[in-house]
DNA sequence: TAATTTCTTTTGTACTACATAATAAAGGTG
DNA sequence: CACCTTTATTATGTAGTACAAAAGAAATTA
């Protein structure tokens, strides 16, 4: 362990742009702004925090990205409900992340999958089942590594579209490439490529006839291979 | 329902920071960029990309926030992890968040917690539940609300800290205040108090003697309050 | 050779200027 | 008087220049 870095907290040395993000944010919690708002226009938030127009514009640009304010020419800037996982989605590459945050993001995935059910339940209606029968029976036959990854997603984003909760949805569709990625890694270090002994299908069998608790166990069989995987630590 | 907006999605209108943003994004994953790997220079990418360097310096600044890309004066800039949780953290305000973004981070919070079981069971050391007991030793006569919210992130988030999982206990750090919130707020319309007949102390003891099935069944009894919140659809 | 000083380079910040789009105001026409 | 058209007006978007500051690199000296 010879990363300096991971133990040594770096020193901050904020730029303007980095302290009028914050006073900004500062500014708009303790004035209570709300969606819609207008916000003082940049030559004044510039006159106002003492630094140039060009700095308030970086700032404003992240705070833009983020969703949380919208410019209009003429009209000026206001706030507006911010996209909570477009910047998620944006940071969101195995390949740039750590092999510490892929495997978090696994887990996390695990998680998820397993405390599903309950929310499920209350949702669940015939005609989604209906559905998700549909794509099991689209799946039958695909075995090889493409299709296997887009029924993956179809599935467990059906079930995920069916808990009604639309960040929920998104934030799986985000979480589940990534997963795939850490699974392959790993398939093609270990050669280990068992599947669990509850399928697709049998879920949906389930979900007809099942509790909750049926379906959860039902889950924690369909992922055990990716359950045995993880580490003691 | 006569938000047009949400019906219609409103023209994109990038700006030119948009763009660059975009570009630099395909730019680093074409050239497969790697953490520590130097970028160009501010000016070249202008010239390169035939726009001005306060254009580009502004997408840089969206990439810095995010923790993308790290930059000293001279040596240049350099690709970083980026903090995936970061940006998320600062989006997740309350008051600016919408009802039904609101009601899904609880929702979420909810899944959560009925998913640990299991990692926690992989994990969980000895030591960890002695820790959690002093917790819950701690609390047992505070009933006030500030102190009630301080023990239930002190008891659930070592919870998550024993997953061994960084992300999974920063994650839940954030989500529990807005979980907080939301409760608060249904509180404050039903005047429902109620709270489950499994307590932390029982959750402890499950831990202890229990199978991880049986730690789910316990935390489904203490937040069933919150369970039954959950409208059909 | 090693320590110190002096370039040199690249980011950070400021300022000016102007294009552009959207609104507001003014003016004309029925 | 109301309505349409045209003309300012104004705030953001973009470009470009200039310079301060920090951090290496190079040169100089002991």
């Amino acid at each position: 362990m010879n990363d300096l870095t991971q133990d040594i907290a770096p020193i901050p040395a904020l730029t303007m742009a980095d302290v009028v993000e914050l006073r900004l944010r500062e500014y708009l919690k303790k004035k209570s702004f709300r969606p819609g708002d207008a916000l003082p226009k940049e030559q004044e938030l510039a006159d106002a925090l003492g630094v140039s127009r060009n700095v308030v514009r970086e700032a404003l640009s992240r705070l833009r990205m983020l969703g949380m304010i919208d410019t209009k020419k003429k009209r000026g800037m206001i706030l507006t409900q911010p996209d909570i996982l477009g910047s998620f989605e944006r940071v969101l590459d195995p390949l740039i992340l750590s092999q510490n945050t892929l495997q978090d993001i696994f887990e996390l995935r695990l998680v998820l999958e397993m405390g599903l059910a309950d929310l499920l339940y209350v949702r669940k209606t015939d005609k989604d089942i209906e559905e998700l029968e549909a794509i099991v029976n689209e799946e039958v036959h695909q075995i090889q590594k493409p299709f296997r990854v887009e029924h993956e997603i179809a599935f467990h984003g059906k079930l995920y579209q069916m808990t009604g909760n639309e960040t929920f949805l998104r934030f799986q569709s985000m979480l589940l490439p990534v997963f795939e990625y850490v699974v392959d890694f790993e398939i093609k270090a270990s050669g280990n490529t068992k599947v669990g002994k509850i399928t697709h299908r049998d879920l949906v069998h389930i979900l007809r006839t099942g509790k909750a608790e049926d379906f959860r166990q039902g889950m924690k069989e369909h992922l055990s291979p990716h359950f045995e995987r993880l580490a003691k630590s």
